[in-house]
DNA sequence: GCGACTTCAACTGTTAACAGTTATCACTTT
DNA sequence: AAAGTGATAACTGTTAACAGTTGAAGTCGC
């Protein structure tokens, strides 16, 4: 590789392993191995350790004392106190999306949500990606950046867990009508509502995606 | 010196330097020589540069490419963002504590209005200390531990704005007043009330931060 | 005298070698 | 044969040396 650009390796590494966390090509409870994957990245250590570390301070990896750092894994309760996190975050981004209520932001909303029904009505299974999408969508209505920023933390969490059991659509339509109600309510600049809404919503995410833990193999190999 | 526990020099400073920060003995805004932070702490640059990595993502210190690290530093406008995110967590925990109304829990966070109000009759200021205390009670009785580890991070980054400007203790009557009502909404189970209350104090703390900020002198050198 | 250009120094970014620790595997002993 | 103990190997934790870049200071030219 020509190594034309080495501005930051270690904050390009950060980005590489995030994608591959994030992708499920490295799979949650994975131990990560330093000098293997400095060859592979043709790096050293050094910047790739600094990666890792940031990494496990964002959630994404854990840190075992003299055993480095396996990709985060949770069990059913810790999914539970992520999602009691997400609901803290999600909940207020949604109260102010609706004071906001900026005309750009609600069409974006809307938008996101004629591609999720889009591609539902086309029988396609991309909606989780698209769920994405409309959380996104959402917190920009918010405007509060410090709360994105933490709410994408958490999401990556989950979207690392979720990898290990591939759950590959199945809370799509009933996802989709809580979007369009809570766009609504946003639009009509209903907090409160859309709070109530938005934590429902979240409730019903976490339940299935528990179950779905539960009913596939959570257990360890 | 021989440093018998070199049990994981890099999380060591990650303490150590967390310390100075909160502390106020690395003021905001100055940037950090790696070199000479080493020398002083008796370690090599590897470990370092780890501890400020992690310290970045935390939100302690800032990175600018090329020119190492610099302590947080917030103008009201950032100060305002970072307030929005601890009402969203804060408010949460307030109605978690009051779901949850564990009776010991609910003793702690009295005991700390208690010691608060010893502190302020005996005409301390040390009230910015007992005010940590309280807050940090009523996480415990939130019973959330990933909404916990946010807040911190959030309490952090403004000690370190604050350490800046010196407000000894001015919003020591008013905000006791606010904790102690707050914690009988807690004990009598009143979830959205505590919420309400959690919400307009943070309103007054920022308010009262932000305008601090603006009277010293909040511009650079 | 003022401005631009060049050179040098300091600091960050990176790399490779070194030390310590832990886990595994084989060997011995009961 | 099974269990315990010791040695070896692999991996993390640490250190010191190297390269590249940026900023500043000094000098030369206009």
């Amino acid at each position: 590789m020509p190594d034309t650009l080495q501005r930051g390796l270690a904050v390009q590494m950060v980005e590489t392993l995030r994608e591959r966390l994030l992708s499920g090509q490295i799979a949650s409870g994975t131990r990560i191995n330093e000098v293997e994957l400095a060859r592979e990245l043709n790096i050293s250590r050094g910047p790739l350790r600094e990666a890792i570390r940031q990494l496990v301070s964002e959630g994404l990896l854990v840190h075992r004392p003299n055993k480095g750092a396996v990709v985060f894994e949770a069990e059913p309760d810790e999914v539970e106190a992520l999602f009691e996190l997400r609901s803290a975050l999600e909940t207020a981004a949604a109260r102010l999306a609706a004071v906001r209520r900026d005309r750009k932001d609600i069409t974006a909303l809307r938008r996101a949500c004629e591609r999720s029904r889009k591609l539902l009505a086309a029988g396609r299974q991309f909606v989780h990606h698209t769920d994405l999408d409309f959380h996104r969508a959402l917190l920009d209505a918010a405007r509060s950046p410090r709360i994105t920023e933490q709410v994408w933390r958490v999401h990556q969490q989950i979207i690392v867990v979720r990898s290990r059991q591939d759950v590959p659509g199945s809370h799509t339509d009933a996802s989709l009508a809580d979007h369009e109600e809570l766009a609504e309510a946003i639009a009509e600049g209903q907090a409160d509502r859309a709070a109530e809404l938005m934590e429902g919503h979240l409730d019903r995410v976490r339940l299935q995606m528990i179950a779905s833990m539960k009913g596939s193999g959570a257990s360890r190999d």
